[in-house]
DNA sequence: CTACGCTTTGCAATCGATTACTCAATCGGT
DNA sequence: ACCGATTGAGTAATCGATTGCAAAGCGTAG
C-alpha cells in the first residue's frame, strides 16, 4: 500500500512558519522585500510539508489559468504531434501550460469541446484542425476569450489565423516534378470538406500553367486524404492515363497511397512514375523509397500560435484582429521523384 | 473586431432570475424538487445570460477537478495518438477531461510535469511511457493521487501497471515464422533503456527453444526502436548472416526500417526475407509490402486506464494496490512475411 | 383555527489562494 | 530626542461556485 501524502494549503505552511498566509505568498511570488529570516522560515515549512499551491485556487483569484486550450479534430492526424510539441514548449517557456483536446471529426462535439475548454476558463484557444464548422467560427468569434486557428483558413475569419502558404507549396511541388522535365502530371486531390484541398489544386494548376502546360489536359483524381483513397486514385489513374510521368498528391497519406497503388499495377518509382507529396509527416521519410514532399512548418505554426496568444493577453486593450499568416512551405526532396522517363519526354 | 461576450457568474444569473445562487446551483446540478416556475426563470437566465459555471470555482469548493492527468514521454510516438484517444473517450464518457503532457524523453522534465499535474490537483494521473526513471517511480508511490502506469513494466511497481503481454507477443511473432518454415532467424532489439526491449528478447528466445531451435545460434542485433537503427541492423545483419531468412523486430519503427535496410541491399521481402514488427502502428499498413506485425491494443490500454482510476476515485477507501495487468497481443498478417525461401529449409 | 409536517428557498460558511489597505517598527536627519 | 519616511508584515476582502442549516410557505389534519 502507497502512504498518500496529505496536501498542505497556505495556511498550513503560515501556522509552521509562524506568519500569515500573506507573507508565504509574498515569499514564494518574489514581492516586496522580506527579512532573511522570514524568508527562510517561510521556505523551511514549504520544505517540510511539500508545499504546493493549488492553481485552482490561484486561478480563481487571480481570474487567469495561465493555460491554453489546443482543441485538435483528430490527434490520429500525423501532422499535429509536431505541432503540439512545440506549442508546448513555447508555452512553457512562458509559463503556460496547454491543455489537449480532440474533437474526432465530429462537429458536434467540437462545439462541446469548445465550450468544456471556456469552462475550464482557459486563457486563450488554439484551434488546430482540418476542417471547422460555420458553428464554430461563430462561436469562437464571440467567444469571451482570444483564440488562433492554425492549419485551415475559413472564408470569412474573424479571428488570427495561422496556415501555410498551401498554393504556394503545391506550385513547388508541381514545378519540381517539371523541372524534372514530367509534361504529363495528375493531380490527386483531397476530400474537399479539407478546406486546404482546392487551394492545393489551385497551386497544381497555376504551376502547369505558367509552365505553358494547360491545366485542363493535366488529369484530377478525387482522392480521401487517407490511404485507400491514393490506393484507389493510382488504379484508376495509371489505368485511364497510362501515359503520366508525375502524380502530385494532397498530402503524405495520399503520395504512400499512390505510391503503393502504382507499385500493385506495375509501376517502378521514380523510374517510371514520380511522386511528390504534402506535410511532410515522420512516415514519409520511412517508406521506400523515401517520398519527395513539401514541407508544413508545423512547430514554427505551434510555437506562433502561442506567441500570438501570449502578445494578445499581454496588451488586452488591442482588440483581437482577423489576420491572416501564412507559412512557407519546405521542397524536401528524397527518392520518389526522379527525371521524366525519356519516352515521353516531348519532342 | 469581435465583441468579446463577458463572462456571467451565478450571482449574474440568480439576481437576473429573482432567486438565491443556492437555488440557481441546485437547479443546474437537479439537486431537490425546485418548482417549475423556479426552474423556468432560472433557465431563462442561464440562456439570456449564456451562462456557463466556472470549474475553477467549482474545482475549489468540491476539492476534484473531474480531470485526469495523462503524461507521455513523447507525443510524436506514434504509439501514443490511439491511447490518447480512447482514453479521452472513456473519461469524457464519465464526466472527466483529459490534460496532456509530453515530456520529451527528459527525466527531470518528467518529474517537473509530474508536479505540475499535481498542483492543477487533477483527480487521478495516467503515465504512458516507454521509460521511466526511479525518480519518477519515487514521486508516484507518494504522490497525493491515484495513479496509472501504462505501457512499461517497472521492477518494483508501486502503483497499478497496464501493458501488453511484451514476451506473449514476441513468441506469438516468432512462432508465426517459425510455422511458416524459418529456421534461421534474427531478432533486432530496441534500445535496453525502454524497458520492454529485454522482454522482449526474451519472448523471441523463449520461441525458439520452445521450437527446438537453440536460441544462442540465433543472430541478435541492436537496434535503436527508430528507423535508423532498423535499417542499419538490416545491413549489418545480412552482411554478416547471409543465410538468414526471418528477422523478428523490437517494434515497427524498426521493422520499417529493417525492411528498407534489406532492399537496399538487395533482398526481396518477403520471398527472400520475412520481416515481422510488434506495436501495429499506423504507418505499418502504409508501407509496402504492408508490415506483418503483432498488435498492442492501445485503445483498450487507454480505456482500461481510465477505468481503472475512476474506480480508485469510487471506493476512496480501497487502499491503492500495486497491480499488474498484461493484455495479450494480436498477430496482424500482411504481406512482409512468407514462407522460407525453400533452398533454406532444413534437410 | 391552530399546529404540525413537508417542500422549497435563502443565508452564510467554505474551498485556498492573492492583494489592497493598514499598522507597527525602524531608521535617519536635524 | 522628536518626527516623518520607509520598511516589513498582518487583516480582511475577494474570486465563483457548493452545501449544511435555518426558515418561510403551503397543505392538511386534529
Amino acid at each position: 500500500m502507497t502512504e498518500r501524502a496529505a496536501l498542505s494549503t497556505i495556511r498550513d505552511v503560515a501556522n509552521r512558519a509562524g506568519v500569515s498566509t500573506a507573507t508565504v505568498s509574498r515569499v514564494l511570488a518574489g514581492i516586496g522585500n522580506p527579512k532573511a529570516e522570514t524568508v527562510g522560515a517561510v521556505m523551511a515549512a514549504v520544505e517540510a510539508l511539500d508545499y504546493r499551491p493549488s492553481s485552482v485556487a490561484r486561478s480563481l483569484r487571480m481570474k487567469r489559468t495561465f493555460t491554453f486550450g489546443l482543441v485538435l479534430t483528430d490527434i490520429a492526424n500525423p501532422f499535429f504531434p509536431e505541432l503540439v510539441k512545440a506549442a508546448d514548449d513555447a508555452a512553457r517557456q512562458a509559463g503556460y501550460s496547454i491543455v489537449l483536446s480532440t474533437s474526432a471529426y465530429e462537429e458536434h462535439r467540437a462545439v462541446h469541446y469548445l465550450n468544456l475548454m471556456a469552462d475550464r476558463r482557459v486563457d486563450g484557444l488554439i484551434v488546430a484542425s482540418s476542417q471547422v464548422a460555420a458553428t464554430s467560427w461563430e462561436w469562437l468569434a464571440h467567444a469571451p476569450l482570444p483564440s488562433v486557428v492554425v492549419n485551415v483558413e475559413p472564408v470569412g475569419a474573424t479571428t488570427a489565423v495561422i496556415t501555410s502558404d498551401n498554393e504556394g507549396g503545391m506550385r513547388l511541388a508541381t514545378e519540381h516534378l517539371i523541372a524534372l522535365g514530367h509534361r504529363r502530371i495528375a493531380h490527386v486531390t483531397g476530400s474537399f470538406t479539407f478546406s486546404a484541398a482546392s487551394v492545393r489544386l489551385q497551386g497544381f494548376r497555376a504551376a502547369c500553367a505558367a509552365a505553358g502546360l494547360d491545366p485542363d489536359t493535366m488529369p484530377v483524381i478525387d482522392g480521401d486524404g487517407q490511404f485507400g483513397g491514393g490506393e484507389a486514385a493510382a488504379r484508376r489513374l495509371l489505368a485511364e492515363f497510362p501515359d503520366i510521368t508525375g502524380v502530385v498528391c494532397y498530402n503524405d497519406i495520399t503520395a504512400i497511397g499512390v505510391l503503393a497503388g502504382s507499385r500493385a499495377v506495375g509501376r517502378s518509382v521514380p523510374a517510371d512514375l514520380s511522386i511528390i507529396g504534402c506535410d511532410d509527416i515522420a512516415a514519409a521519410a520511412w517508406v521506400s523509397p523515401a517520398l519527395t514532399t513539401v514541407a508544413q512548418q508545423k512547430g514554427e505554426m505551434g510555437r506562433l500560435a502561442v506567441e500570438h496568444l501570449i502578445s494578445l493577453l499581454d496588451n488586452p486593450d488591442q482588440e483581437q484582429a482577423a489576420s491572416v499568416l501564412r507559412l512557407p512551405m519546405l521542397l524536401r526532396i528524397r527518392e520518389t521523384t526522379g527525371p521524366a522517363p525519356a519516352a515521353s519526354r516531348p519532342r
